[in-house]
DNA sequence: TAATTAAATCTTGCATACAAGCTTGGACAC
DNA sequence: GTGTCCAAGCTTGTATGCAAGATTTAATTA
């Protein structure tokens, strides 16, 4: 039960819908039917309809009993509650590093990425948002609580779709190493009241700068894009 | 795109397998495929398709590429993990409402269940194990996170099949009776300290309780049903 | 002109047909 | 007796047909 890879098409339908939302090729508020996205990939309604299930419930679409589907408006009520439960689950989680007895192999690993001379340093945007991704999920992963890492990783898929614009501005690429090597730090010398703040402001910080970046990028990527 | 129910057949199938898996008529390690669920149901293999795919993602279910479909085994590291995250969860719940400036109303209406004399507490187990996941879901409810609370009532639907198991023993339900009452008592008075350990000490008893009935009750349950 | 209604169209929900590939059982070789 | 290989049968993955009901459009009436 442990080999295979389950619904092929389906998958790959459910990576490019994805793909799309996030590219902002779909737009929030788009609206469209399964027929349309069928014959847009180019398969049947059947895999369409796996996709567009599973992203309803993981909350990116909206569909009406015959009557269609909708991209997901962008909700900042909604991020600010996703926000703060990524600070409570990341604040846990350094909280039973802290507890641990020995040093989990994920952290030290994180020291080659994070504490390194600033010539060795990422300055593309996209790469230092898939570094920053990696960062707190490794954190996560380290504490050794498989649920708590899924609802997490869940969580981080969800916010991708604004949390990348965080790096489209070097400062904020700097600001993002600075705090990630001053949480490590402190994490690796088990100090929690320390990470516990430093992490805290952190992801409150992230939070902030995200919400005045995204109308803005939205707009631009409304006047720009060719809607599906 | 408010109203209007979807898929009410595949939503149906849904709940009766679930029932089905939580009242042990479909058995952990139980095999069996769409076809045979399809007939078993009286209803076409497209919405019991759906049915189970959700209940897969919930993690119930584990399916197999063209292999069939399983009950998953009961994991108790699993359980233990999903446990752990409820502490994380309500206490950070507990946390949110004792910084709050007004009372929720919400953790005043649980007064009336669980701060009586005792000649007017339920006696039926079913019945407290309804309420018991009622508090809990109040708690998490009141601490006004629409994703913390999503998170945590998935998690308590995950974790029924065995809490429910805790409520077979008068014992144990004058128990939850007494720490609900004593953390309700805390809360209102927002000494977050003593929240927190009292509902950690809770959920940890309880978490253990369990754990010794279940293999004992799997038991009987597979000497007396009748497999589906 | 505005409101109402009825028909046509659209869209999804469910049933079913077919195909790809996994599993199993038996024949066969050694 | 044991291991290998092939074929038949299952089981799911995908495509498609049809029906219920929601939406839209246009005609009709006040």
């Amino acid at each position: 039960m442990v080999h295979s890879y389950a619904n092929p098409l389906a998958e790959q339908i459910y990576s490019r819908l994805k793909e799309d939302i996030f590219e902002f090729r779909l737009l929030p508020g788009d609206r469209f039917t399964e027929t349309k996205m069928a014959k847009h990939y180019e398969v049947s309604r059947t895999p369409v309809r796996d996709a567009l299930y599973r992203l309803q419930r993981e909350g990116f679409l909206e569909v009406g009993f015959r009557r269609g589907w909708k991209v997901r408006n962008l909700d900042f009520a909604y991020f600010d509650d996703l926000y703060d439960l990524r600070i409570v689950l990341e604040i846990a989680a350094v909280d039973r590093i802290c507890k641990m007895k020995t040093q989990s192999q994920k952290l030290l690993d994180l020291k080659d990425i994070w504490l390194v001379p600033k010539n060795k340093r990422k300055a593309d945007g996209r790469e230092v948002a898939r570094l920053d991704e990696s960062f707190h999920l490794a954190l996560v992963s380290a504490a050794a609580n498989k649920e708590i890492e899924r609802v997490h990783a869940e969580l981080t898929e969800k916010i991708r779709i604004i949390r990348r614009l965080d790096f489209t501005e070097d400062n904020r690429i700097e600001a993002t190493y600075r705090e990630h090597a001053k949480i490590l730090r402190s994490l690796l010398q088990r100090k929690f009241p320390d990470v516990s703040k430093l992490l805290c402001l952190h992801i409150e910080q992230s939070k902030f700068e995200v919400r005045k970046i995204t109308l803005h990028r939205l707009h631009e990527a409304q006047v720009r894009n060719c809607h599906i």
